[in-house]
DNA sequence: GACATATTTCGACGATTATCGAAATGTTGT
DNA sequence: ACAACATTTCGATAATCGTCGAAATATGTC
């Protein structure tokens, strides 16, 4: 992971608004949100919320797919915890006491069904 | 943990010099590093440095203190605990699949020795 | 007190950012 | 093809940020 992806993934999140909107998407699960939805629950303007979506997208944080007319954005739980690993490498200089980085490995329904 | 504060602290570390300076002392453990070393292995001039450390402990995220001379910086591990579980909570919607926050619990030099 | 060292404050500059309405684009149903 | 809906792109504006030299502040030494 080069620093130079960590420090736009940081900067994403560094703001009100998007820090917010990332996570509505990490609580919200591999289902995701419409960005109407994610708008209404913000009270941001359509036009700013693109905006938003379009830096949290390009930092790789989340991800969109289609569902008709509507975009669902969901979290990317991988770069979440690579972004979180980053930050804590070798905390201590490696010192035994530092637990590891946390990990959230997300399920989609049909994997929780057939478990 | 105010979402406020978490900006804040996402805000400083949006920053290539800041976020090498923050892992820098996260890795030097407790003990820290003075001002004049980091701005030498970082590069940066000292009134650039002393910019960005500002920022860091404005932000919360690392502590200062005076020996001699010389002022040292350390890494708050526990506002970086915070933050990163402010991240990830409640990941998945709380599902059981998703690990909590890692936590990065410092030792000084003494109470490794008593250890 | 004078001097060297360590670090911060000041001031100015160019560059990037957040905001939002209006218009454009893509999608669905008739 | 047309109308309705969902979302993005464009353009302009105000505000914030990173940079660094020069000067100021604090500490330790002689």
């Amino acid at each position: 992971m080069l620093s130079e992806h960590v420090v736009r993934a940081l900067s994403a999140l560094a703001q009100e608004h998007r820090l917010a909107l990332f996570r509505l998407l990490v609580q919200a699960g591999p289902e995701g949100l419409a960005a109407g939805a994610i708008a209404e629950a913000l009270g941001v303007p359509a036009s700013s919320l693109s905006f938003h979506l379009a830096q949290l997208t390009g930092a790789g944080l989340i991800v969109q797919r289609r569902d008709g007319r509507s975009l669902i954005y969901t979290a990317d739980y991988a770069a979440m915890n690579a972004l979180v690993g980053f930050l804590m490498e070798n905390c201590c200089g490696g010192g035994a006491v530092c637990a590891p980085a946390a990990a959230c490995v997300a399920e989609t329904k049909d994997e929780r069904k057939s478990a």
